[in-house]
DNA sequence: GTGCCTTTACGAAACAATTCGTATTTTTTA
DNA sequence: TAAAAAATACGAATTGTTTCGTAAAGGCAC
């Protein structure tokens, strides 16, 4: 699988959280959708479908009125394709440092804690 | 402080790593190192670090023969910035999730595990 | 079928990031 | 001080992203 195709840009992200979160639909109903947050002309969202299509981000299905469109990748693959991204360019491989960070500077509920302890105990016990 | 000044461009970030670590340099020596990483003309490092300088990113000294730059943030403000966009953009302000994969796909030694364990004990106190 | 509305394709403008060449200024050195 | 070398400023080409207008194609109602 190509490195490219796991950095989407923002303009991208953007469509691909509403395929993610409506599951596979027209341009016009994910245009319908980004309309609730941001303006922007019909023509535009086709046109970025169109080039996600080509760059291999977006599957579509012609045989209906309409092309109907979904996601290639699922939304974790390109979370952790964004994620490896940023541990290289900007934490040098330093894992502990980004958690710590992400720990630190952002709320994390009680139960997430524990997930996250859970996971930690299960990762001591494996090495 | 500007939003945009927390999220360098990925060329601005190499530079940035250079002076960090080698602490202010001329645009010499920053080419020079990026030079071992790289093939790319002095001039286009010097492009980029004027660049840099005209939106904040650096400052530098001119009483010398030739100029000295150093960074205006420190790496961990550059990183929070990074890191916020990124839980925000892809993540959708869920730490948890980030953390659990962070953990999961990327190598953590025994010490940085038991030093999140740490901080996560200490949150758990404090809320 | 004709007209209307929707969808599609696509060229191109606007903008930003990156790259480099050239010309100018400054510093070194012989 | 004059020539050579280094540093600087800056215009412009290149590439990539985002934006939209226009024109063509497709589907539907009557």
């Amino acid at each position: 699988m190509d490195k490219k195709l796991n950095k989407p840009t923002d303009a991208e992200l953007e469509i691909l959280h509403i395929l993610w979160t409506k599951g596979e639909s027209t341009v016009r109903e994910v245009h319908n959708e980004l309309s609730k947050v941001k303006e922007s002309a019909y023509t535009t969202t086709l046109k970025l479908m169109q080039i996600m299509l080509g760059k291999g981000l977006l599957r579509r299905n012609s045989n209906n009125k309409s092309h109907i469109y979904c996601p290639v990748f699922s939304e974790d693959d390109i979370q952790k394709g964004l994620l490896r991204k940023l541990m290289e360019t900007a934490y040098a491989g330093s894992t502990s440092k980004l958690v710590l960070q992400a720990l630190g500077n952002h709320k994390t509920s009680r139960e997430e804690l524990e997930e996250i302890k859970k996971l930690i105990i299960r990762l001591e016990k494996g090495s």
